[in-house]
DNA sequence: ACCTGAACACCGTTCAAGT
DNA sequence: ACCTGAACACCGTTCAAGT
């Protein structure tokens, strides 16, 4: 997509976003890049002090797609929202998501679902360092589903192919008899429904261990 | 430390874990290690077929560092004892921590944890579909919580540091007033307590929501 | 079988020069 | 103020050649 119009930090993190929606981290250069925008390498340096601060920029444009939930609804059901976005917005950037555990959210924009669910919190009357916390553990499970979801963690998981069998050396489903037994289930499973049972698991959690307000 | 030994692929990933754990990510080339080892980069190749298999070499070290709980203990002991070893073995190895995201463990010694942790969930009573379930919940908080750590992800959370105020243009305060009013408590916490904090809500929720054995 | 050194095809970024 | 192209100091990896 060329572009005429002089060149914004916007513009050339949407750029960027789309090489590494398209093709991935690897290919995401800055000449590449420069390329895409009919410009060349250094002139992105004008926007830019580094390579570090473009891919900033790229996961404020990600942060900025998580929706915000309207005031009014139960801190539970934000939370619930807020994290099924927050997943739904990193499938749509499979390659770029990674990105999101290595920058915060900065922008005004990037800010506000974190705004509204720390609004939610204090609305149902848990205190800042409460809030605080349930927002680190909910953080803690996102970035780590992130993680397992996108690098298919499971499915490259060693029970999940079980090693061939030798004659002298034991295998290891001898050595590892439960691994092997329970590795199938890790790999066979429905990524969305396993999500689904993890957040459960926290806000079930954070609904006994908050403290009643 | 220079070696008159022959290569082994052991021994080059600890080469490579050494580099790691004193100089990061960036400064693990394979010119680097090969001088480290008085050998050429070239011959690196003999042993694995690229970087990146190094790098995995590199986790099942690490990996193969998480204590295993002997049998006989409570799956919530369990599962809290290997939580917290991986977290130290992370805290041990801050460059190479996030590798771990990267390759799943693989061998005997690096699934020895995996095995002692499902067979303590098999013996409360637990079917493999739930093993595999809980499981994954808890490699996502731990997962989660080495980028959040590792990363000092809210201490660059800009509600630690508020932006200033300009007098035309509405400050980020009045616009996030709630980023900036739980900010400073994500900021100034004790990365242990929080560590724990977040690992009793995801063992409480697992205590409710796992069927009774 | 294992190792070497030169070379290739790239990177991000500095620099001097342009408008 | 913004942009350019050449150059620098690197990478991982291929290749031809050695033992």
């Amino acid at each position: 997509m060329p572009r005429k119009a002089r060149l914004t930090e916007r513009g050339i993190a949407e750029a960027a976003l789309a090489v590494l929606d398209a093709e991935g981290l690897d290919a995401l250069t800055m000449r590449r890049l420069a390329t895409e925008l009919s410009t060349s390498a250094m002139a992105l340096y004008n926007y830019f002090p580094d390579k570090e601060a473009v891919l900033e920029a790229v996961t404020q444009l990600m942060l900025a797609e998580i929706e915000a939930p309207p005031p009014g609804v139960s801190w539970q059901e934000t939370a619930r929202r807020i994290m099924r976005s927050a997943r739904t917005v990193a499938l749509r950037h499979p390659y770029a998501a990674t990105l999101i555990a290595r920058f915060p959210p900065r922008t005004p924009d990037a800010l506000a679902f974190v705004e509204a669910g720390f609004r939610s919190f204090r609305a149902a009357g848990f205190d800042p360092r409460n809030t605080a916390r349930a927002y680190r553990t909910l953080v803690a499970y996102s970035l780590g589903t992130q993680e397992i979801e996108l690098r298919d963690y499971f499915a490259i998981h060693p029970a999940a192919r079980p090693p061939a069998d030798t004659l002298d050396q034991p295998s290891a489903g001898r050595l590892l008899p439960t691994v092997e037994e329970v590795g199938p289930e890790l790999a066979n499973s429905d990524p969305e429904q396993e999500f689904e049972y993890g957040l459960n698991v926290v806000l079930t959690g954070l609904e006994a261990l908050l403290p009643r307000p």
